[in-house]
DNA sequence: ACCCAGGTGGCCC
DNA sequence: GGGCCACATGGG
């Protein structure tokens, strides 16, 4: 019952996101979720305006682009050597396996997900992101600010991906509008509330819950 | 100047 | 099979 107060407390707080994930095909949301990684989305923004600018976002593009070319746009993101080679792989696979993401997003949750897990660069994180914002499958995608609610709230204590996207899921059994609109929350909550450096825990809308569970 | 951001894979033991 | 570490730019 916990999971879901801290959702409608959430809801209350932020209002509703909508469709959260920036981006406006599928395939954007993919670009999105790889620069993401481990980056504010800030960051991101500018790299994705770049290769829309560039005329290179799409599959046949990325991979038939220069590699310096590429790195150029993809740079204000960080990694850029490393998420440039990403989107390869990931176009190509798309390109190779199923000619599109569209048909490659539409297979069923187990096989998509261990497909998108191959893919060097995509891990349990970002194939969640995918499958949730891009494929409208029904997904919780656990982040580090989930992690970090968690322990806040005095939910179980684990750092394990599944075992908390177990519990989320298990409790919400949910609908794909549900965990995307979850997942965002969270992550507004993070950005204004849980900064590493300044976190506002006397001002954070799960304060009560917080004690009240200690 | 320093710390940190919506992770992942590789290497070492 | 868990614990480190490189990856890199941009904003506070």
């Amino acid at each position: 019952m916990l999971i879901t107060k801290i959702f409608h407390i959430l809801r209350d707080h932020f209002g509703c996101q909508l469709y959260w994930w920036p981006g406006d095909t599928p395939w954007e949301i993919v670009v999105g979720a790889i620069l993401t990684q481990q980056v504010a989305w800030a960051n991101v923004e500018k790299a994705i305006e770049t290769l829309k600018d560039n005329n290179i976002l799409e599959p046949e593009k990325i991979i038939a682009v220069d590699i310096d070319k590429l790195q150029q746009c993809v740079r204000p993101s960080g990694f850029y050597r490393q998420k440039s080679k990403r989107l390869v792989n990931m176009a190509r696979y798309v390109l190779d396996n199923h000619l599109t993401i569209e048909r490659m997003l539409s297979q069923p949750a187990i096989s998509l997900r261990k497909e998108l897990i191959s893919i060097n660069g995509i891990g349990f994180e970002t194939a969640d992101a995918i499958m949730c914002y891009a494929g409208s499958h029904p997904v919780f995608v656990v982040d580090e600010f989930t992690r970090r609610m968690t322990r806040c709230v005095g939910l179980p204590e684990t750092e394990d991906y599944h075992a908390i996207q177990d519990m989320f899921m298990g409790e919400l059994c949910g609908d794909n509008r549900l965990y995307k609109e979850y997942h965002g929350l969270i992550d507004e909550l993070g950005f204004y509330y849980c900064k590493k450096s300044k976190p506002r825990c006397d001002e954070c809308p799960l304060r009560e819950v917080a004690l009240s569970n200690r």
